[in-house]
RNA sequence: GGGCGCAUAGCUCAGCUGGUCAGAGCAACUGCCUUACAAGCAGUAGGCCGGGGGUUCGAGUCCCUCUGCGCCCACCA
């Protein structure tokens, strides 16, 4: 007997099933080690530090999806989460949360309590306190993991088929010892290397950044026209004037710039000048990539000033004159370039930002006369940290490299082939890696002079100067991994020779955070800690993810699969699109457009919202509408509805079928026929669709057959259902089938409603049953016209009956129905349905019609 | 400036390899307490398929071009 509640209700699925699917280990992987049977999905780890939107519910939906799709094929899926705790985001929220900011030059504090926890927190302007190092580590990784039970509460709300036995984060051991493996090799082959050279600086955190890190934002400024002077034997005959922007940098000017074919400087190319105020001499040179159009014609190259300056500084082999400081303030001591006759001005600059410094500048100039006119506003683009909000400097250190085509045309040639191999959906995004492979103008900068992350597993001796020898690291062998270098002393020291002259010094460095993340199939698949688990599920099934960091995440984690193992990291890559604010925007959280998913979840259930995420097709962005939501509500209601009008027991008002009747055999009436060879269709394209991720295509084939089936079907054979002979006999054995089909194409998108459904009348978890197959609904092939006229023509009965404004309860007292021959005679195999579903007491009559023209119904209503 | 995508009813979108493709849902409007469902049900109206060329017997569907929008990249004197 089923069990069916007298009113069924969405309210509270979510808690009870999400507790028993963790119960039953519902979603565990089941450890299979043939790789064909196993579906593994490189989870994109969110960043715990920040706040969920619902654009991150409709991704991570789309994932849930297919792999329920794939359990339900038979599939061990693996489907682990991960959480990206580790980096600049997770310090910054501590920072913010405690009120505290870390200083490496501290000492460990075992007492301390943070200064203030959250709520109140520390205002913008207060000062925030200087704890250890290891103090801070401990912050973060205590706040992180209260962040992530909050998402782990969230993705279980929204009914993630994760196997939570298998998390992992960004920060912890194995990631740590992963990260760590991983560089080594890179090193011992060859392809992580250091040099000191330009790099992109943030001055706000004081760390390098990588080019994919970068975003161009306008930014004001204004064009300076300054005089240059030629030098005695100069052909020049009076001042040169160039334009700049960033007249601060004039200490730093190693020469002149202008194009060879430029008339009015060509004559100048190979003299010297000198600069204002400071008195320095540099060449004029002359470079194709100068732009006669631009400013004066005729340029300032500083070093640095920005990546073209770094370009000319190589190629010219320039000399290095650095005058900003990492703290992004101009240095403190006169450099030794500058002649004792630009001393003063120089010290005019001197630890000032690089903003106070301009306007120092500027005031020397004017002073100097060498300003021609006055500033000119203009909007410039500079060069941003994605994260940060000042321009960033250009500054030479010391960096840790790792190759990725950016300096080997061979190698990007071959990522880009690579990136080929990959099956892409939608495809039209293989084009943003390749042209982000072919836009790479270095390698990846991965060392990042910050504290939350994972150390490079190295150290430097120290000669007897004290001085660290950089060309021989010594480094960690792979069985100590992880370690920290700024606590472990490498082997054959001792703790007591850190930092002193003949002995050695930790790299103070961490890897940038995609460092890490690039390795997450390796992380997650067991690489080297479990090589059976690794053979079974690398490389992966699935690489899902935002088309926003195809750059950063993809690509890098592209390049160490094929570094290490030569091969893809996955088969597939499902780009999903964003979620923007009811007016088309981004959302963001600086725009205060984020709509956040709790709320709407609770409002209109997690199916609800699954059925919307759903409707969003890969790759493509869909604006948040909130009405949207009621339409899935909609449906997980008519799925409970529905289903209790098919299993309750007569008593109830329902027509009492059951699971006994699942037997096509028994499907004898034309029209029963028809529905269940209809919804064979269905199976097969729904099916077909999931199998090229189209999972909005699956779903919207089966709602279609769906509501059809509940305000057609449904109402036309209820009355025969409820007889006791074998025609009612097939209408039930339908029902059943029908619905157990639709419940289990429905299941990937709304896993609550059809579980609850499911059991009601079934044994196990349905989302562990098996995808339906057109075998199970192996009934002679039925006429889908019986069907599809049946429909039409009660259509026009209710049609006449919603016309005349009456209720469709009213009788039908004649019935005279125009259609071909062929319409006919299906009609009359379904002829007493449609009576009884049109309240039909009076004669029906027919009359032929061609072919081409569709029925035609005259219905005369009683009263 | 380079690349990619989008433009179909008021809104959100389907329309695969060209021939019932002019569709769906939402919104609007008109009705119905109908023994599964009023957070429901039935029905009605709504479109030169962005503009212009072309290919074809035939084009939302293919080609060219223009316009508008979005995204990625480059633009830093």
């Amino acid at each position: 007997m089923n069990r069916v509640p007298e009113k069924p209700v969405l309210e509270g699925l979510e808690a009870s099933w999400s507790a028993r699917w963790e119960d039953q280990g519902t979603y565990r992987f089941g450890g299979s080690t043939d790789r064909a049977q196993v579906f593994s999905i490189d989870t994109p780890p969110p960043t715990v530090s920040g706040s969920l939107h619902v654009g991150h519910v409709f991704s991570y939906t789309h994932t849930d999806v297919i792999a329920r799709y794939q359990r339900m094929r038979g599939k061990d899926v693996f489907y682990p989460m991960g959480w990206d705790d580790n980096g600049l985001p997770t310090e910054r929220r501590v920072q913010n949360y405690f009120g505290v900011r870390c200083d490496p030059s501290l000492p460990y504090d075992p007492d301390f309590t943070p200064p203030s926890t959250g709520s109140g927190g520390s205002g913008k302007g207060q000062r925030q306190l200087p704890i250890s190092r290891r103090n801070f580590i401990e912050l973060c990784n205590q706040l992180v993991e209260e962040d992530e039970k909050v998402f782990e509460s969230l993705w279980r709300t929204l009914g993630l088929s994760v196997d939570w036995s298998q998390s992992y984060t960004t920060i912890g051991t194995e990631a740590q010892r992963v990260s760590q493996r991983a560089f080594l090799r890179n090193l011992a082959r060859g392809e992580a290397y250091q040099q000191d050279a330009p790099t992109l600086w943030d001055v706000t955190y004081q760390t390098a950044v990588a080019q994919a890190e970068l975003e161009a934002r306008d930014y004001p400024g204004a064009f300076h026209r300054i005089a240059f002077h030629p030098t005695a034997d100069s052909p020049a005959e009076g001042p040169i004037h160039i334009e700049t922007t960033r007249p601060e940098l004039l200490p730093a000017c190693v020469a002149l710039i202008t194009h060879p074919e430029d008339q009015r400087y060509a004559h100048l190319v190979g003299s010297t000048v000198t600069s204002p105020l400071f008195g320095v001499e540099v060449e004029v040179r002359a470079s194709e990539a100068a732009d006669p159009e631009k400013g004066s014609g005729i340029l300032m190259c500083c070093a640095f000033g920005d990546l073209t300056d770094v370009q000319w500084w190589r190629e010219m082999q320039l000399p290095t004159r650095t005058i900003i400081g990492r703290d992004g303030r101009i240095q403190r001591e006169t450099p030794e370039w500058i002649p004792a006759a630009g001393e003063e001005a120089f010290q005019q600059l001197a630890g000032k930002t690089v903003f106070s410094a301009r306007e120092a500048v500027v005031e020397l100039l004017r002073a100097s006369g060498d300003l021609d006119g006055e500033p000119k506003p203009t909007q410039r683009m500079a060069n941003f940290y994605e994260r940060g909000d000042k321009p960033l400097e250009i500054i030479s250190t010391r960096q840790w490299y790792l190759r990725n085509g950016g300096r080997d045309a061979e190698l990007a040639k071959t990522l880009i082939e690579r990136g080929g191999e990959l099956e892409w959906v939608p495809q039209h995004m293989r084009a943003r890696l390749t042209n982000w492979i072919d836009g790479l103008n270095g390698d990846w900068l991965v060392s990042r002079q910050r504290f939350f992350g994972i150390p490079f597993p190295v150290w430097y001796r120290l000669d007897a100067e004290g001085e660290p020898v950089y060309d021989e690291p010594i480094l960690a062998s792979e069985d100590e991994l992880p370690v920290d270098p700024a606590s472990q002393a490498p082997r054959g020291f001792d703790e007591s020779q850190r930092n002193q002259p003949g002995g050695f010094m930790a790299d103070p460095d961490v890897l940038d955070t995609w460092a890490t993340s690039s390795l997450s199939p390796e992380l997650v698949c067991g690489w080297e800690r479990d090589p059976a688990l690794f053979a079974a599920t690398f490389p992966m099934d699935l690489r899902p993810q935002g088309h926003d960091i195809i750059r950063t995440w993809l690509f890098a984690t592209l390049v160490r699969s094929h570094l290490e193992f030569g091969t893809l990291p996955w088969r597939v890559a499902a780009l999903s699109g964003w979620v923007l604010d009811p007016d088309r925007k981004k959302m963001s959280k600086s725009k205060g457009n984020v709509v956040v998913p709790d709320d709407i979840l609770a409002r209109y259930g997690s199916d609800a919202v699954r059925w919307r995420a759903a409707a969003a097709r890969p790759g493509v962005d869909s604006a948040f509408d909130e009405a949207q939501m009621k339409v899935g509500r909609r449906l997980a209601m008519k799925v409970l509805n529905a289903s209790k009008f098919v299993l309750a027991a007569p008593e109830a008002y329902g027509l009492g079928a059951d699971a006994s009747l699942l037997d096509p055999a028994l499907v004898t009436e034309p029209i029963d026929r028809a529905l269940l060879t209809r919804l064979r269709g269905v199976v097969e394209e729904a099916t077909e669709a999931l199998e090229r991720f189209d999972y909005t295509t699956a779903l919207e084939t089966t709602e279609r057959f769906f509501w059809d089936f509940c305000d057609d079907y449904l109402e036309l054979v209820k009355v025969r259902a409820r007889g006791e002979d074998a025609a009612a006999t097939s209408a039930r054995a339908a029902f059943v089938l029908a619905l157990s089909t639709q419940l289990r194409l429905l299941a990937p998108f709304l896993p609550f409603v059809t579980e609850e459904v499911w059991s009601w009348w079934q044994d196990g978890s349905i989302h562990r049953a098996s995808w339906p197959t057109v075998d199970e609904l192996a009934v002679e092939t039925g006429d889908l016209a019986v069907l599809s006229t049946a429909s039409e023509v009660m259509a026009q009965i209710r049609g006449s009956k919603s016309t005349a404004k009456v209720s469709q309860r009213t009788e039908v007292t004649a019935l005279e129905i125009t259609a071909s021959e062929e319409a006919l005679a299906a009609l009359t195999l379904a002829l007493d349905d449609l009576r009884a579903a049109g309240n039909v007491t009076g004669e029906v009559t027919t009359q032929p019609a061609s072919a081409a023209d569709a029925p035609l119904v005259e219905a005369t209503l009683a009263g």
